[in-house]
DNA sequence: CACTGATTTAAGGTTGGCGTAAGGTTTTCT
DNA sequence: AGAAAACCTTACGCCAACCTTAAATCAGTG
């Protein structure tokens, strides 16, 4: 699924409880290739050996410093690097940047954070921007983005699932209108399936979950008895 | 009937493995036309004689690359095709959808992304958004969408049933002429019907409940006593 | 091959659109 | 004027269409 979680990343600090807890927050959220340095030397052999796709640098390092060691390394990869910095050293954000670190951030630091950032990065230099297809839109509170398949609402998201998006799809192509049933059944099955037209219901019972406020009440994804289901969205200019 | 699973689709890669393995991936979501070239000669061929509706195209081919051969191809056609590229080409991506192709996907690629792409350049180009086949129109007021099934007045929105709606679409096809009781039940029951003609009648009283300011005495729907009815628009410029 | 999440099936509950009916009003005809 | 015909108005009950939940099945993954 997501290839991101596959990265080979490698942790250079000396100090071993840090890393430790670098990694155990790294693999919580589903990293499973990591590796860890606690001196110069060390690092530079991983990274010869290993080639990984991203790495997290303390700036203070027992046998030199984490900017000397980023320049070692960038003479032979631009992989993407992110600083470890103690709090305060304001120089040493401004220089790491210069030198061309893709981010840096303070200890101690929130693991939530730091996995948002990490991820930021790697995102942006494994997964390049792609043309939209869908717009993202927005009933009443809550945001839909149809491109990477969720719903945020304040800070929750919850994930499209695939006949769910196909559904959400149609009724979005086809917004303000009414979408006959069939309509919506040949857009996420096709037209030679002959399931319950039950199986239907169900499904836009679980995207009401996602996009209304009270699935039982809905203000955005309606029904029109004896024809079909409607999407109403607000268009703003 | 889901025409675009009967698309021609064509394979331009020189990896026999990744071409077959495209070509599974496409017949599992029921694609049954599809081509396959290894290099730029052989896809020329195929595009002249088979004439595909989509190509898929790797930007390195053995015996040129994927943009010459688009430009070959667009000299003819402007048939929707999307590139495969490896990662980390942005300037490929760039220089692709700048000579007209449609989308391009990165590899390694996710099964399940690629055919939602794929898709998505389909329907794009071979379903267009269908015109509106009723317009939105005025009566005094208030504004009727047969669309979507809705009357707007003031802030408040009314929706119209299924019947409501069948009725006002054929007194709206013949707008400011009148229209027989027959010719309505006829448009909302088929020929076949044989209710009590009050039915009509009590159909006529919650349409004007909708649309009407006194519905007793109504200004826009109006009964031609041992006819029918008559719906009457003012169709501005 | 067990596990996870997505999808479909199944079964029982709910409801709103629709048709019916009954009485009222307006128009037309004699 | 009186009667008949055409149409209006209101209310009520039914049932197909729809909803809801949970359990079964399927599909992908390590």
């Amino acid at each position: 699924m997501d290839e991101i979680k596959h990265k080979k990343l490698l942790i250079v600090d000396d100090e071993d409880e840090l890393r430790q807890m670098v990694e155990k927050i790294l693999r919580k959220e589903g990293f499973t290739r990591i590796f860890q340095a606690a001196t110069c030397a060390e690092a530079i052999h991983i990274c010869q050996t290993v080639k990984p796709d991203l790495t997290i640098l303390d700036v203070m390092l027992p046998d030199g410093d984490g900017f000397s060691l980023l320049s070692t390394i960038r003479q032979t990869s631009d992989m993407p690097v992110l600083f470890l910095t103690a709090r305060g050293e304001d120089e040493d954000r401004v220089l790491g940047l210069g030198l061309g670190a893709d981010d840096y951030i303070v200890k101690p630091f929130l693991p939530r954070e730091f996995v948002l950032r990490l991820m930021a990065i790697l995102r942006r230099v494994y997964l390049p921007p792609q043309p939209k297809k869908y717009p993202v839109f927005q009933l009443g509170e809550r945001t839909v983005d149809l491109e990477s398949g969720t719903v945020r609402h304040g800070g929750n998201e919850w994930p499209l699932t695939a006949k769910e998006l196909a559904l959400l799809a149609k009724l979005y192509d086809q917004r303000n209108r009414i979408v006959t049933s069939d309509a919506l059944c040949q857009a996420a099955w096709g037209d030679d399936y002959y399931g319950l037209e039950n199986t239907l219901m169900v499904h836009i019972r679980r995207i009401r979950e996602k996009i209304e406020d009270n699935p039982s009440h809905p203000h955005y994804l309606l029904t029109v008895r004896g024809l079909g289901y409607k999407l109403m969205v607000k268009e703003e200019e």
